[in-house]
DNA sequence: TCGCTTGTAGGGTAATAACCCTACAGACAG
DNA sequence: CTGTCTGTAGGGTTATTACCCTACAAGCGA
C-alpha cells in the first residue's frame, strides 16, 4: 500500500482527486494540503511514500518542495502536477530532483502510473511533457539562467526598470543591463516584452 | 433534477469533478467536453440547465461561450471555474451574462451552491471574487478598454514593438503610441512591462 | 445639441532600452 | 592551469518608449 500526501490550492481540485485516489486500491491518502509550506511540513512528519503536488502553490512550490526532500535526503517520491506543459518548467523540476512529472489535462490512469512508476524508484514524465522537453532541449533551449539572471529577469517582468532594479538590488544599472542582454541573447528574446511574456508564462512570478 | 455539461481541457480536473457531482444527488452529468468549443456544440445539442466551464480552455473561453449562449438566447445557465482571483476576468465575465463565478480554490460546496443558486435564476459569485471586485470598482478599476484599445495591449503583449504594430494594423507608429499611453492611463500602469504583465495575467493572450 | 469616448495622427522632449564594445575577479570544470 | 561562466561596471550609439501637447471626425448617450 503506497501512502500519499496531496498538496494543491484549488479545494475543488483536492477534494476531486481525493476521490479519485480513495477508488484507487493501491494508495492511501495519508496528509493533504493546501500550500507549499503546509505540504512541506506534512512531509517531514508522516514521511509519506509519495508526495503529489501542484507546482504552483502559495508560500512553497511545487518544485521547491523536491529541493528540500532531496536536500534533507527524505524518502519521499515527490510528483509534481501542473498545468503548464512548459519545458523550461520541466527542466527545472527535474534538477530539484522531481521524480514525477504529470499534466492537469492527462488522465487520472497517467497519475496513477506514475505513483506506481516513482515508488519502484523510476522516473516518470508525462509524454506529452517529454517530447516537447526533448524539442526543447534540441532547439538550443537547453540554457540555463544563474540565479542572479533569474532574479533580475523576475524584477523586470514585475515591471521595474533598470534603474529601479540597480536600486532594489544595490548595483548599477549598468550591471542590470547586462544581465538583461546576457537574458535576451540566452533566450533568444528581444525586448522586454518578450522577457515578461516568457517570465509570466514559464511561472517566474508566482512559482520561484 | 439538474442537467449538467461540464468542460475542462484538464483531464484529471474533469475526471475528480464528475466523481463529485455523481455523488450529488441534485444533479446529472448530461454531456463533458475538454475544450470550449466541443462545450459549445453539446450546448447546443443538450440544453443543459447548467454549464459548469473552465473560462482558459483551448478553441473558446467559458466567456466566449456565455455569449454565446446568450446571443443565441439559450436558457443554458453558465457558471465559470477559474483559477484566477481577477477582478478584470470577473467583470469581463458578469458582461458576458456569465451567471456564476466560482474559483478553483473554493470548496466543492460552493461551487454546488453556485449551481443551485442559479437554475433558481438568480447569480452567484464566490465571495472571494466579489470582495476584490467591489475593491476593484471603487478604486477607479471599473476601466472599460475599447476593442481597438485590447487588440493593440495584445499586440503589445506579444513582444512587439510600436513600429511592428503599426505594420501589423496599418495604422500610424504614433497612432500606436496614443493607444498605448491611453491603457496605460486607464490601467495606471506605466511600462511596457506592466502592460505585458497585466495582458497575461488577465488572460489576454490566452483566453480571448 | 452638448459632452464624452474612440480612433486616427501629428509635434515635441526626456528617459529608457537595445545593442555594440571592453574589462576584471572569482568560481568551477575539464 | 586554462578556459568558460558569472557578476560586476564602464564607454559608446541608436531605437524605442514615455510623457507632454494639439487636432478632428465619428459615434453615442443624456
Amino acid at each position: 500500500m503506497i501512502s500519499l500526501l496531496l498538496a494543491d490550492d484549488h479545494a475543488i481540485f483536492l477534494q476531486g482527486l481525493t476521490r479519485l485516489l480513495d477508488a484507487w486500491p493501491e494508495a492511501r491518502i495519508v496528509a493533504m494540503a493546501a500550500d507549499g509550506q503546509e505540504a512541506w511540513e506534512l512531509i517531514q512528519r508522516h514521511k509519506p511514500d509519495v508526495a503529489v503536488v501542484d507546482i504552483r502553490m502559495p508560500k512553497m512550490s511545487g518544485i521547491e518542495i523536491a529541493g528540500q526532500v532531496r536536500a534533507l535526503g527524505l524518502s519521499t517520491r515527490v510528483v509534481v502536477l501542473t498545468m503548464h506543459d512548459e519545458p523550461a518548467l520541466a527542466l527545472e523540476a527535474e534538477r530539484s530532483g522531481v521524480a514525477g512529472y504529470v499534466l492537469k489535462d492527462d488522465t487520472f490512469e497517467e497519475l496513477s502510473q506514475a505513483i506506481e512508476k516513482v515508488v519502484s524508484g523510476s522516473r516518470y514524465m508525462s509524454p506529452a511533457v517529454s517530447k516537447n522537453l526533448h524539442a526543447f532541449r534540441l532547439s538550443s533551449g537547453g540554457v540555463t539562467l544563474s540565479p542572479r539572471e533569474r532574479e533580475v529577469l523576475k524584477l523586470i517582468a514585475s515591471g521595474l526598470s533598470s534603474k529601479a532594479i540597480a536600486r532594489a538590488l544595490d548595483i548599477s544599472p549598468k550591471t542590470v543591463g547586462t544581465h538583461r542582454s546576457r537574458l535576451m541573447a540566452k533566450l533568444d528574446l528581444h525586448s522586454v516584452a518578450e522577457l515578461v511574456r516568457y517570465a509570466v508564462e514559464t511561472g517566474f512570478l508566482s512559482d520561484k
